[in-house]
RNA sequence: GCCGGAAUAGCUCAGUAGGUAGAGCAGUUGCUUCGUAAGCAAUUGGUCGGAGGUUCGAGUCCUCUUUCCGGCACCA
């Protein structure tokens, strides 16, 4: 007899050997039919497995969110079941759970079609409908390999390869298909109803480009019905308010197949782009910032002293002209601001010397690479240069990050997740000074008491890097603030200082950041993030005063000197339609706030307010608009339809 | 860059078995002067992304190419 322990603090004296669902049958016959697999002393494993002695005992159910990952799991085999029904040759790679869902990679002799994938879900759901029973077996190493031979699932053989230390593998026997894992699994297809084939795609073979590709199918899985279908109401919302669609719709920007990766942005959108620079530019001012702007096109000869042409030349524009001088587009700001550094002698005194520029940077990304205003060939960085001391680099570091943290809070981003880069392979100058650049950031973000992830091996070639990940519309992360620690720019240009006792070698350290990261790509973000209805501050139009009938010009007019000599963006829709239009139009167009005037408001000297979530504020004063206004852009943050007024 | 998919009017999309293009909205013009999400009528828009090919005939089939979309890889 053992003595199996349960949440509740419960205990039951069974006979041993036991299995989860030997415990669950016991609780109760609905328990039994709904356990997906256990938590024995805190470790997951399958229903079916054996409990020998003594344990703490919790039974997962797909009410658990672990039942839901090895829903999706289990899922992600049958792709394999179906798959090997229907295309014989194919060999299983890896069938892995990822947020919200699975998939499984595959070698295949041809790429699978869309139709492909139609018809292995339906194959799917046929093997689902028939509930077998998922087997398990432990079984010897070369019993394993044997197994994997005979099928010709040579991708599994490689995978054994990689783990040489195992002795014995779990297998999965799905009728007559056969997967390895390390489980645990569903016991039965009849838990695997809610699931999705959502797309194929190509897949490297261990994530390396050089290696050959592999087919991907993924799919999405949920405990119940309702689950799925809130999962698939979930995309489509994010869909809709994909900024690339929102900036057609809006009015805000394009782009066109003469400039791949360029933006065309339009008088709405520059408005909001140059709202954001003004908007950094007062932070940085505030934050003892200087700016400076250096050229876009600079010979070779700099890029080949900044590391950049040996890193990155295929990345890079380059223009050649007729005295036969290489030119480059700048792919970054540094080293002209390295160079801006170096013009004249700087003093201890001069440091910290934080260099802000707005600039305008171009990359020849990968085609593939290309999406939106997220990732372009052609984008503008608030960018800084802080050129300091050692001791002082630090300090500087814990500045730049709550600097960026506050102002992300402007734009109701609270929860940012912080990445540290280290090491790369590819990397100039030596392991003293990387470890002292990572120090440097470690300790800052250690004292700030932040959270981080780490990513070994991910930094720039000159130095670590954090990175400020922002998260957009359908949960795709992108990288916009950034900070790197540098100690090898500074000598490979040699710029030095002079110290307080009159040396002139003194090396400088050199802090790259940009808080934004792109203004591209963080304007992108914000119109996802706010479904096209930005705040007052940044609204292209602020507010539109619409006439009811002719008679109502003149006062407009007026309202609209008055209101636009305040700095406010308000423009009149005057056109010969009726309100229910202007106004429909308007809102469509996220426009904050439609003054409505009429004969009355012409005559009560007033305006009649409607916000664009279709509230009716009524009449109030010029004087009063003027404060709601002023209230709105002062507050900056967004503001629903709640609390419009 | 790699795998798959797509490209038809300014926008959203139809286009049936290859038989020289169609809707709604927008635009334009006229009428209407109107009170909080679409007033009425008329009407202009397209070498069907580009280049080749098959065919008596191609938006439709084939090849190449450009761009976009979904992933993968990349992201100084």
């Amino acid at each position: 007899m053992i003595s199996i322990t349960l949440p509740d603090g419960s205990k039951r004296e069974v006979s041993s050997p036991t299995t989860v669902h030997d415990i669950a049958k016991m609780i109760g016959p609905g328990l039994a039919k709904a356990t997906i697999a256990g938590e024995v002393n805190g470790t997951l494993c399958d229903a079916s497995d054996l409990i020998e002695q003594d344990s703490y005992v919790r039974i997962i159910t797909a009410k658990d969110n672990e039942g839901v990952e090895i829903i999706r799991h289990s899922c992600s085999h049958l792709i394999g079941h179906a798959v090997k029904q229907l295309f014989p040759e194919a060999k299983m790679v890896i069938g892995p759970v990822i947020d919200d869902g699975f998939y499984y990679d595959i070698s295949t002799t041809t790429p699978f079609s869309s139709e492909d994938l139609l018809k292995i879900e339906d194959r799917m759901k046929d093997l689902i409908s028939t509930e077998y029973d998922v087997i398990k077996k432990m079984v010897r190493r070369d019993k394993v390999i044997e197994e994997f031979t005979v099928r010709g699932e040579d991708y599994k053989l490689r995978l054994i390869e990689d783990m040489p230390e195992e002795q014995e593998m779990g297998l999965y026997y799905h009728e007559e298909y056969l997967d390895m894992c390390r489980g645990p699994h569903v016991p039965n297809t009849r838990f695997l109803k809610n699931f999705k084939l959502t797309k194929v795609s190509g897949a490297y073979w261990r994530g390396d480009s050089k290696n050959e590709m592999l087919q991907r199918v993924y799919g999405t899985a949920w405990a119940d019905k309702k689950g799925l279908q809130a999962y698939l109401k979930r995309v489509e919302e994010s869909e809709k308010r994909d900024h690339r669609k929102l900036g057609r719709k809006l009015d805000l920007f394009h782009f066109s197949d003469e400039a791949p990766g360029s933006v065309f942005w339009h008088p709405k959108g520059w408005t909001l782009f140059l709202e954001l620079l003004d908007y950094m530019r007062g932070r940085q001012r505030a934050a003892g910032y200087v700016e400076v702007n250096t050229p876009d096109v600079m010979d070779r000869g700099l890029w080949e002293t900044s590391g950049h042409w040996f890193n990155y030349r295929e990345h890079m524009f380059s223009t050649q002209t007729e005295d036969d001088r290489i030119f480059a587009l700048k792919p970054m700001n540094c080293p002209g601001s390295v160079s801006m550094f170096a013009q004249g002698l700087k003093s201890y005194r001069d440091l910290p010397l934080r260099m802000a520029e707005f600039g305008k940077v171009h990359r020849y990304e990968p085609s593939g690479a290309l999406h939106g205003l997220m990732r372009v060939r052609h984008f503008t960085q608030d960018d800084a240069h802080i050129y300091c001391t050692e001791e002082q680099m630090e300090q500087e570091c814990i500045d730049v990050v709550a600097l960026v943290l506050d102002i992300y809070k402007d734009f109701g981003f609270e929860d940012v997740v912080i990445k540290l880069s280290t090491r790369p392979e590819k990397r100039i100058g030596s392991d003293e000074t990387w470890d002292k650049l990572e120090g440097a950031l470690t300790n800052s973000l250690d004292m700030m008491g932040l959270e981080y992830v780490l990513f070994p091996g991910e930094g720039a070639f000159y130095g670590p890097k954090l990175e400020f990940v922002l998260r957009d519309a359908i949960g795709r992360d992108w990288q916009c603030g950034t900070l790197q620690v540098d100690m090898n720019l500074p000598e490979r240009f040699d710029i030095t200082y002079v110290d307080e006792r009159g040396n002139r070698d003194k090396r400088p350290v050199m802090l790259h950041r940009a808080l934004f990261g792109s203004l591209e790509r963080f304007a992108g973000i914000l119109i996802e993030n706010y479904s096209g209805d930005l705040p007052v501050w940044l609204s292209p139009v602020q507010a539109i005063l619409c006439n009811i009938s002719a008679g109502q010009e003149e006062y407009i007019a007026g309202l609209l000197e008055m209101l636009a000599k305040k700095g406010f963006r308000v423009e009149a829709d005057l056109r010969n339609e009726k309100i229910g239009l202007k106004i429909r139009e308007n809102t469509i167009q996220r426009v904050p706030f439609m003054l409505v005037v009429g004969s009355k408001e012409v005559e009560d000297d007033n305006v009649s307010v409607r916000t664009r979530y279709g509230d009716d504020l009524g009449p109030m004063t010029k004087a009063e608009f003027v404060s709601l206004l002023e209230k709105h852009i002062k507050a900056k943050r967004w503001i629903n339809s709640n609390d419009e007024s």
